[in-house]
DNA sequence: ATGTATGCAAAACATTTGCACCTGG
DNA sequence: CCAGGTGCAAATGTTTTGCATACAT
């Protein structure tokens, strides 16, 4: 149950922040963009602000309930967190979104992390490319 | 000489793209925004315009003269093309850009986009962390 | 009750565009 | 001369914020 999930985060159980996380999660597209779930939110007769979903996808974030992938920039998805890292494979001409793990590469990060003597936070890693159905 | 440059890449000799390639030359700081760019204009006198320099950056994009980065989402800057793909790392406390080249990740990813059966067309690759000097 | 959350409209921000004027070849 | 480039101001698209009101605990 959601609300149980947002008591967990620390988040005070309102009816936006339950209304958003029961789209996060009966959605078929794991990738939305806030104005995606706006727009879902109105679909199923919802009348939450836009603005109130910003607030609320970024106290999920926050919270660790959703991870923001940022998209050639200057646009935010969001996706469900589950716990397991992974990058992210776009096509350019049907904005599909794959998902994909790699040790090797995420080994090799951390090597030149430590090379360069930076300690490393966080990385973003996108490929672009033509999907298969769009080739 | 900045004129051949320009010439080479196809595009008209004016004084803003003169003076911009200039700057993107004579820059210590080999990452910039444009706003960065328009600053350092002002600074050596020029009255250029702001959107005479994204129109300027975007086209020496287009001419292969520079590349375009984008920093965490809605955060463009410019470097220099020298021909040499690198990927970056970057401090999120000093905001230091550092670049490196990874074989063995270029390899891989050229292997991931195959493996899903897309046709890759680019790739972005940011490591955040904290820098040496910074820690 | 009371501190937090929300809605709305307005602001912010980086970037782009329309249009009259200027300029390079 | 004339296509293309530029400056300015206004438009854009996304995200954030101020503030008065509404709500969860």
């Amino acid at each position: 149950m959601e609300s149980q999930d947002l008591r967990q985060a620390g988040l005070k159980v309102t009816l936006p922040r339950v209304k958003v996380l029961e789209i996060l999660e009966n959605t078929t597209q794991r990738h939305m963009s806030a104005e995606d779930v706006y727009k879902a939110l109105l679909e199923s007769g919802e009348e939450i602000g836009l603005a109130t979903v910003y607030r609320v996808l970024t106290q999920f974030e926050g919270a660790g309930l959703v991870s923001r992938l940022s998209i050639d920039g200057g646009h935010a998805v969001f996706e469900l967190e589950d716990g397991s890292h992974h990058d992210h494979l776009l096509c350019i001409k049907c904005n599909r979104i794959e998902e994909f793990v790699d040790d090797v590469i995420e080994q090799r990060q951390r090597a030149i992390a430590l090379e360069k003597g930076f300690e490393m936070t966080d990385h973003s890693l996108y490929i672009y490319g033509i999907c298969r159905d769009c080739q």
